[in-house]
RNA sequence: GGAGAGGUGGCUGAGCGGCUGAAAGCGACGGUUUGCUAAACCGUUGUAGAGACAAAAUCUCUACCCCGGGUUCGAAUCCCGGCCUCUCCGCCA
């Protein structure tokens, strides 16, 4: 969320922003319409109240004295009635204005590419070595019904398509993978291991941005009005909602394994074939919530945590500064992380750090005192550390070997008990 | 699921219809004293919104004692609904 105030100020820059990232600019011609009445009435509003207040102090003198105090207390019943429908008509403004303020998207930092869409992002570098392979390597899902360790027809018997069932030391390369992650961020980044609910409310999917623009996207349990988390960043963002955090606090690093769930409406028919692209998925997330002047330097650093994973790993990738036009709701400033899937032959997206600079904070009323005693929000940033299936995809299809056993990287050995290939089982 | 108890400032905790934004204590901050530390003493100590001011400082007003309604001239205080916490019972991984 922008602070009104900076909208009042700046009304073109907001709304050049908001063309930027391909959104209706039009809703900021509206709020400050709004807002202007909102203010109005609120000083009427508050006018009335100190009179009724001053009446009130009346009434008590009077009945303190023993005199009658009916009169006053006729006029004062008048009043009263002036501020209830004031408050009413503030009671419609409000939601409004606050519908719409949520509405708006972040504005982007100033060295963001101004674009249309993935095509205007820029590549900002690039890691590792293309592997030279004998033969044509095979896509994933192939690698893996061969090793009889991933089975997409049976998982989409249980629950439908786009969902992963992974057998044998498929499931185990998934738990070391996590493991590894978490293992990685927490001894040698400095971030603090959570294990958050899979289940959130409303005001948590509205605090890190996720509602009210794309419920269409989220799970919903009707009963209770809960949402399965579609990243770990809405349960640990929220963690200090509503807080107000020391300066010798910051920055605090936090990281944490979750599955992910998204319906992934409107993406039909885009990435249908292996697990690319599916509903539920594991990942290990990084947020930070760090001081406001640092927090393009962590974003930076951010990355590089986020990086270090597929460099021990091996596996190629790069990284992309995304424009305006790809970047999501939230984001002032975010990079994509893409290992390369030889089998698939692209890059993948395994990761997207992100820099929301105080958006999120105002959301959830998340402060810090500063030195001097100034109540400041701190601004919060996240990223995938990885998210996994696109992770498993490069592994399968970059250590796949000519017999069509896959090997395993070094570092996750001692995660998979010691087995060094996945062989046909 | 059943039965109770409760949610007040950074914390502990009073108040239960009218100068109560809220006693007291603790903590924190500033000062005095002190060779240093400690102690003692004095003082300060919430947030948000609206308005005034060119702006900052400042000032005025309004709101906030879990949230939302209601009663009343007036609500932290009374009534209703919700959320949350705790205790006991039942059920259960």
């Amino acid at each position: 969320m922008l602070d009104i105030n900076f909208i009042r100020a700046n009304p073109d820059k907001v709304k050049q922003a908001i063309t930027h990232k391909h959104e209706n600019a039009a809703s900021v011609d509206r709020i400050l319409e709004l807002d202007t009445q909102r203010r109005s009435l609120i000083h009427i509003c508050e006018q009335l109240k100190s009179r009724r207040n001053e009446k009130s102090r009346e009434v008590s003198e009077l009945k303190k004295k023993g005199h009658d105090a009916s009169c006053i207390i006729e006029e004062t019943k008048k009043i009263g009635d002036d501020i209830k429908s004031m408050e009413e008509q503030l009671k419609e403004l409000e939601p409004q204005i606050n519908n719409l303020l949520l509405r708006i998207p972040n504005i982007p930092a100033a060295d963001v590419p101004i674009g249309k869409d993935a095509n205007d992002n820029v590549i900002v570098k690039t890691w590792g070595q293309r592997k030279a392979f004998e033969i044509t390597p095979l896509p994933h899902w192939e690698v893996g019904s061969l090793l009889n360790i991933l089975d997409l027809e049976r998982s989409s018997k249980i629950s439908g398509s786009g969902f992963i069932l992974l057998k044998g030391l498929g499931a185990r390369l998934e738990r070391a993978l996590f493991s590894f992650m978490l293992d990685l961020h927490t001894r040698e980044h400095g971030y603090t291991e959570l294990f958050p609910p899979f289940l959130v409310n409303r005001t948590s999917m509205t605090g890190t941005g996720q509602l009210p623009k794309m419920e269409e996207d989220m799970y919903r349990t009707a009963p209770d009005d809960l949402f399965l988390v579609p990243t770990a960043e809405v349960p640990v963002t929220n963690i200090h909602r509503d807080e107000i955090l020391s300066c010798k606090d910051l920055p605090i690093y936090y990281t944490a394994y979750t599955p992910c769930f998204r319906r992934e409406a409107g993406s039909y028919g885009k990435d249908t074939r292996g697990i690319i692209r599916v509903h539920q998925f594991n990942k290990v997330e990084l947020v930070k919530l760090v001081r406001p002047e640092t927090s393009y330097d962590e974003l930076e650093s951010l990355l590089g945590n986020a990086e270090r994973v597929l460099q021990l790993l091996g596996l190629e990738y790069r990284v992309v500064k995304l424009s305006t036009g790809d970047m999501s709701f939230a984001a002032a400033k975010c990079y994509d992380i893409e290992v390369w899937a030889p089998g698939a032959d692209k890059f993948l997206e395994v990761s997207s750090c992100s820099n929301f600079e105080d958006f999120q904070a105002r959301r959830i009323n998340l402060r810090f005192r500063d030195e001097n005693g100034k109540l400041r929000l701190v601004h919060t940033l996240n990223g995938s550390g990885l998210a996994l299936p696109r992770t498993v995809i490069a592994i399968l299809e970059t250590y796949q070997q000519k017999d069509g056993s896959v090997s395993i990287p070094d570092v996750l050995q001692p995660y998979m008990g010691g087995v060094r290939v996945i062989a046909r089982q």
